[in-house]
DNA sequence: AGAACCACTTTTTTT
DNA sequence: AAGTGGTTCT
């Protein structure tokens, strides 16, 4: 038996075209990772490269894993040494053995967003920039691009000299670097810009990696920046053995630099490239692929291609409209529910997939309130939590005690009478001595200006730090954690109610103990740097772990990549999706068309695409309009009568005065519903109705139901396919 | 130094 | 609607 059995003709030539550039150009779900997969195994298998002599880049962490568990499975000797990991991860590593060349020490952080902020707020003070004009997001964009696109903080200033907002840009830009550097800190972007340095300031460097990576895999090359490009290119100039694999239509991170051409011109590039298109689609129904082409056919400059599949079911694509976003949501969760009910499929089927987190809201409360399980993936993810960060940065300080951010974070977390007033004064020795402000605290008995009941507080900080450092030196990391947790008082303001939701904080921080041990227990390297590096570079999609149990609530970002039997695609509506920030430009809107591209063929057999008249947004109440995508979408595909969806804000208006436009909106099934949006009482303390919340419970006429809300002796309870009813609890029993 | 209060902006998507 | 940041009061 051969390892290119079970692939079809197209993903076997690609699997077997090892030497020399090759373009897979994979629709969605036609078997891309399988034949990467395999192609991999092949190399190995024909002794063409040992398996270090490979170099695997993936989108994602979780990628990147599922593709090393499905080699190991195939029995691959070895197989845990090929390099296969992100383009972050990869250059973390290169950066973990050759910072020193760079001027860093090898014990760099990785600086998230949230670092980043800070010291902007820090830089712009300090260059007496007016934070209005220059905006954390405007400076942060601008130096992101820079890098992006390999551009130097002198170079920046030089392109951009005689303006004057950019000389600025400019001028900032290089104290951000400078600042990081004098952190021993890298931001994202810095780990790929600073490989690219490196490489180009050091080729007996880079020849050593290009000596090593005999082949070269990059998977959703659709989705690189150019510094990523180069970095690709540059790695596979001596062998040429380069494959690259992607679909132009699935480029849907270009605000992140991603550069759509790099794929286009792929060809340009490697004047002997080899192309193999994949349009065999393994996933879906020819209907939701009809649906999905559509779409996609409407974007030009995209490489032709047209999905096509041999799967079985016709089941028509659902677009349904509502008079409000919470009729949106509960329809969803009702759908979900009733099939569930009548045992069609699990819960773990169906997926909810929107374009921005802040939609997440309604389906979670919408879900809790019907007692269904779920999964949120993304918005503000563990690693974000306050608690949690906070004692990342005390391992941050501990692990590079230059790191002033992390410090800055800390020094004051649980309070210890440590103010601004005091630190400024401490950073102005720092600075005068070149200190960190951890070494400052260290010496903080050679401050002449402060007073006593200060120095004491600064001291005993200080010593803290060093207990802990102590400790580090011998313990394990979930047992330093431990440490980090208890010694600091974090543990004591939190059980003492100094922070608001003590409870679900100290569940987070056991949470992120256990993950350490998981940590201890997985990775070759116990280091702290390294725990300190996975934490930075993990997302959330490397959070999903399959749980069949659960419905999946994401962004459709997020979703790239997945698979559902029925997804739901909420919000199509100008404004949210297309986003009101893309609408200004056609470049954008195509961006947009791509991401529903995405959505769409993300589905298996049933798909859901709805939008409501009117939400909430931004705190107000707003009139919605149809997106275009919907008019896009082949009405022979589609169920409902498309008609409806033409119609114009302003008449809108009119005609909700003259009571015709519910007219429109013909979800009346939902629309019953809309009076029993009550608030529900999340609380779940039992009463004297002896009912808690989630209880099960029977009526007569209603069937069975769940507890929503308890009440002042009196219950509320979610009947599917009824609705929320308020009543006394002696009209049911316990189910 | 810290708490409490008030006004103000914010929301695209993420390694 | 909610979280942030700044100001004022203790």
């Amino acid at each position: 038996m051969s390892l290119l059995d079970g692939l079809n003709s197209r993903q076997r030539e690609a699997a077997e075209t090892i030497d020399g550039p090759l373009l897979i150009l994979a629709g969605a779900g036609s078997g891309k990772t399988r034949t990467i997969i395999h192609r991999i195994a092949h190399i190995i298998e024909t002794g063409q490269a040992w398996p270090s002599q490979i170099l695997a880049i993936t989108f994602t962490n979780k990628a990147a894993g599922e593709m090393r568990d499905r080699i190991a499975k195939m029995n691959i000797q070895d197989s845990k040494r090929i390099w296969m990991s992100t383009f972050h991860a990869m250059c973390a590593r290169i950066m973990r053995t050759h910072a020193q060349w760079l001027g860093y020490d090898d014990n760099f952080v990785i600086y998230d967003m949230d670092d980043q902020k800070r010291l902007y707020k820090s830089l712009i003070k300090e260059l007496g920039l007016n934070d209005k004009y220059f905006t954390n997001q405007f400076l942060s964009g601008e130096v992101s691009t820079a890098k992006n696109n390999f551009v130097s903080p002198e170079a920046y200033m030089k392109e951009n000299s005689g303006d004057f907002r950019k000389e600025k840009v400019g001028l900032y830009y290089k104290r951000y670097q400078e600042s990081l550097k004098a952190n021993n800190a890298m931001d994202f972007d810095d780990l790929i810009y600073n490989t690219l340095v490196l490489f180009k300031g050091f080729p007996e460097i880079l020849e050593q990696y290009q000596n090593r990576f005999k082949y070269i895999m990059v998977d959703e090359y659709q989705d690189t920046n150019h510094s990523q490009y180069e970095l690709v290119n540059m790695l596979a100039a001596k062998y040429k053995n380069i494959c690259v694999c992607g679909d132009d239509d699935q480029s849907i991170y270009g605000w992140r630099g991603a550069d759509i051409n790099n794929i286009l011109d792929f060809e340009k590039d490697y004047a002997n490239a080899k192309v193999v298109k994949l349009e065999e689609n393994y996933r879906s129904t020819q209907t939701i692929l009809d649906c999905a082409n559509g779409v996609i056919a409407r974007n030009t400059g995209r490489k032709e291609k047209a999905l096509w599949t041999n799967n079985d079911g016709d089941e028509k694509i659902m677009i349904a409209s509502f008079n409000q976003g919470y009729d949106e949501a509960r329809f969803i969760v009702d759908e979900i529910n009733d099939n569930i009910t009548k045992g069609q499929g699990i819960f773990g089927d169906f997926a909810i997939l929107y374009r921005t987190n802040a939609q997440s809201r309604l389906f979670e409360e919408a879900l809790m309130r019907a007692g269904l399980p779920f999964q949120l993936i993304g918005g503000t993810g563990f690693y974000s939590r306050v608690e949690i960060k906070d004692v990342i940065a005390y391992l941050n300080v501990l692990s590079n005690p230059k790191d002033n951010m992390g410090f800055m974070r800390i020094v004051n977390v649980p309070k210890r009478g440590i103010g601004s007033a005091t630190i400024e004064k401490i950073a102005e020795y720092a600075n005068f001595k070149s200190f960190s402000l951890m070494q400052a605290f260290h010496h903080v008995e050679e401050i002449p200006e402060l007073s006593p009941s200060v120095k004491n507080k600064v001291r005993a900080f200080s010593e803290l730090m060093k207990k802990l450092e102590v400790i580090q030196a011998t313990a394990s990391l979930s047992e330093l954690i431990t440490a980090v947790i208890e010694k600091t008082g974090y543990l004591e303001m939190l059980e003492t109610g100094k922070m608001d939701k003590g409870e679900s904080r100290l569940e987070n921080l056991q949470e992120l103990v256990s993950s350490a041990t998981d940590f201890e227990k997985n990775s070759d390297d116990q280091s702290l740097s390294a725990y300190l590096e996975t934490v930075a570079l993990s997302s959330e999609t490397d959070k999903y772990d399959g749980d069949q149990g659960k419905v999946l609530l994401m962004t459709l970002h997020n979703a790239k990549g997945l698979e559902f039997p029925i997804v739901f695609i909420p919000g199509l509506e100008e404004g949210i999706f297309p986003h009101g920030r893309a609408m200004d430009s056609p470049e954008d809107i195509e961006e947009e068309r791509r991401i529903c591209y995405v959505g769409i063929t993300r589905a298996m057999k049933r798909l859901y695409i709805s939008w409501a008249a009117e939400r909430t947004l931004y705190g107000r109440r707003q009139l919605q309009t149809p997106s275009r995508f919907l008019k896009e979408m082949p009405d022979e595909v589609c169920v409902e009568n498309k008609q409806r969806y033409e119609r114009k804000p302003e008449i809108d208006i009119e005609t909700k005065k003259n009571k015709t436009f519910s007219e429109r909106v013909t979800q009346s099934k939902v629309a019953i519903r809309r009076n029993n949006a009550n608030a529900v009482n999340l609380q779940n303390n039992p009463s004297e109705s002896g009912f808690v919340l989630t209880d099960k419970v029977k009526h007569k006429k209603f069937g069975i139901g769940t507890v929503v809300e308890v009440k002042n002796n009196m219950i509320s309870v979610a009947f599917p396919g009824v609705g929320i009813k308020k009543m006394d609890p002696t009209f049911v029993e316990k189910e």
